[in-house]
DNA sequence: CTGAAAGCGCTTACAG
DNA sequence: CTGAAAGCGCTTACAG
């Protein structure tokens, strides 16, 4: 491949004089500067930028490394962070953990001199295991996270919150017997969603051990859970899934027993995911403003790189209700008041 | 930030010895290497990815250049990038040329010196312009065309065969006033879709000029292409919609307007994205392998990597029916074969 | 087995 | 304005 080095000799200069003619700096004839730019597209000459990043100490990238990079969740985080990166004439270095806490650091540490910055989503544990393997003095934003590692700030959702409003919201539409699908064990928003959950339980209803079926936020384990819960003796008349792919998976089996959406039983999701106002019925769910958490992520890191003597920091997203068909027993239901009505009556 | 001249001075050998250690290599005593190793925990030594790319003369990364980084369809085309990539070691390097053709090569280039090759998808033009951004030497694969330009392999789409298929499929369906709402005008898929749309026709029924509307591609662009169809006054009793998203919005225009889908109007669609089996009711569409498709491209790039000696190749994988309900006018339509009958009597 | 040296491709003070 | 030199952080022949 050819190098500066080329160029300045076709030109005959120094490399010096063709690195600074080809980096708009201002101390070269207009002359040279243009028997250099010559050479330079004759030989369709590429500056290494790898080469560069290592002299000018900065990479002019930044580093996102994710528990996974599939699905509308991370497309949409992705596209926020990019926005804000792009704006700012950033590239992207995207990695896969592939879910697992051992490949985190793995993925961490190749990122080491290839990037300006980092951020990184690790939902599992407490993010302890990440200082470990957050190179020292490289500018970090924890994403999802409630509080803040070593240097690095973080970025996260009021998911207890969340799951208070949306219970509140199932009580309010005449929800009684709620049950709940929860998300990954070890998986912190699942926790956290889960405990809003149970409390807001207590808070209205008084109730103080609400039905709880293990999920795994797939839409085969949200089905896999409704089949558990209509095998079940215990009664239900709504169900909070922990994310909303379960509540999709969850809706499927419903109907498949020929239980209606929202009259027999009430479904709620967490996210609001492209899909669940295509669902039928439509899903009450809460919105996670995921690009948003990802241009708000973004922009702090890059306050961090240009004062990195700042003391990190903690910002919390707080999710907003989207009340749609599918818990509409009361309110929304303006398509089959009739229907309503009955289902009342039935339970 | 700590060097490996750090690790070993603090361990009292040279860096070559270090480098070594911290390398597997076998040439070194185990107590030296148990030293250095110790040295390097103890200072939390992370190596420089940069620098050991640049006198390695590889990088162990890809780059991907994509018009866009966010929804379904990019999505899963990482996702099939990255379960290759990932297998070999390889990290991905995503770049979004943010659908400018401009912006493409500046992506391009900011990838020289950081990656072992290159996957670029750029659905505009003919390609002939990557000629230029494409830096010699680099191994590159095209996403999504069909045919290679200088050095580069590429991986396409029967895009024309695909759009003959499901355009058969509507005739087949009884359907015979069928309308194509189009992508993109410069858009290279768009084009093929369409020209196999109308040779199909030509074929089938025997139509010289069927009815096109212009689109974009987007939901929004679906929708409107629909209020123009509805408010023509050239009947029709199926819209093939040039991808997914359109199909989409079509739908809902159509559904607004009073008209039964599949009955007064078959609609189908082209991708086959996840969301297309969630709509009401389920979208009829050729399924696009996009995992599939850019675990290919992977595939292929990696054996240029190895062989870079070998003639560029062009691969072209076939889309597959996936018939639901939204065009099961004649046979598929199990829920209402009683309206199927009303609906053909009406047209 | 170990170290000194060269070099990967570039940029940037430092002289002139 | 221009060039020679040092250096970014590493690896790898080359000697010993």
């Amino acid at each position: 491949m050819v190098t500066i080095r080329d160029v300045a000799r076709e030109a005959g200069v120094s490399v010096a004089s063709a690195s600074r003619a080809l980096n708009q700096n201002p101390n070269v004839t207009p002359e040279t500067r243009a028997r250099i730019q010559d050479a330079a597209r004759r030989l369709r000459y590429i500056p290494h930028e790898g080469a560069r990043s290592l002299t000018r100490r900065r990479c002019d990238a930044i580093g996102v490394v994710l528990p996974d990079l599939f699905g509308e969740y991370f497309s949409e985080l992705v596209r926020g962070i990019d926005r804000v990166a792009h704006a700012s004439g950033l590239q992207l270095l995207l990695s896969n953990m592939h879910g697992s806490p051992h490949e985190t650091a793995t993925a961490i540490r190749a990122m080491r001199g290839r990037v300006d910055g980092l951020l990184v989503m690790s939902p599992e544990g407490d993010g302890s295991h990440l200082h470990d393997a957050l190179p020292h003095g490289l500018p970090a934003v924890l994403l999802n996270d409630d509080h803040t590692h070593g240097e690095a700030s973080a970025v996260g959702i009021d998911n207890e919150g969340g799951a208070r409003a949306i219970t509140e919201h199932l009580v309010a539409q005449g929800y009684r017997r709620i049950a709940h699908i929860a998300g990954p064990r070890h998986n912190r928003d699942a926790r956290q969603r889960q405990q809003g959950f149970v409390d807001a339980i207590a808070a209205t209803i008084g109730e103080r051990g609400p039905v709880i079926v293990p999920g795994d936020f797939t839409e085969a384990g949200g089905a896999e859970a409704a089949r558990l819960l209509i095998a079940g003796r215990v009664p239900f008349d709504a169900i909070f899934c922990a994310n909303d792919m379960m509540a999709l998976g969850c809706m499927a089996v419903l109907e498949d027993a020929g239980l209606a959406i929202p009259d027999d039983v009430g479904v709620a999701g967490f996210d609001d995911i492209p899909l669940a106002g295509y669902a039928s019925p439509p899903l009450t769910t809460m919105k996670v403003h995921i690009d948003e958490l990802g241009a708000h992520a973004m922009t702090i890191l890059l306050a961090r790189m240009r004062d990195d003597g700042a003391a990190p920091t903690t910002h919390i997203l707080a999710p907003t209700l989207v009340a749609r068909a599918s818990t509409a027993r009361v309110k929304f239901d303006y398509r089959t008041p009739s229907r309503t009505h009955v289902a009342t009556e039935g339970n």
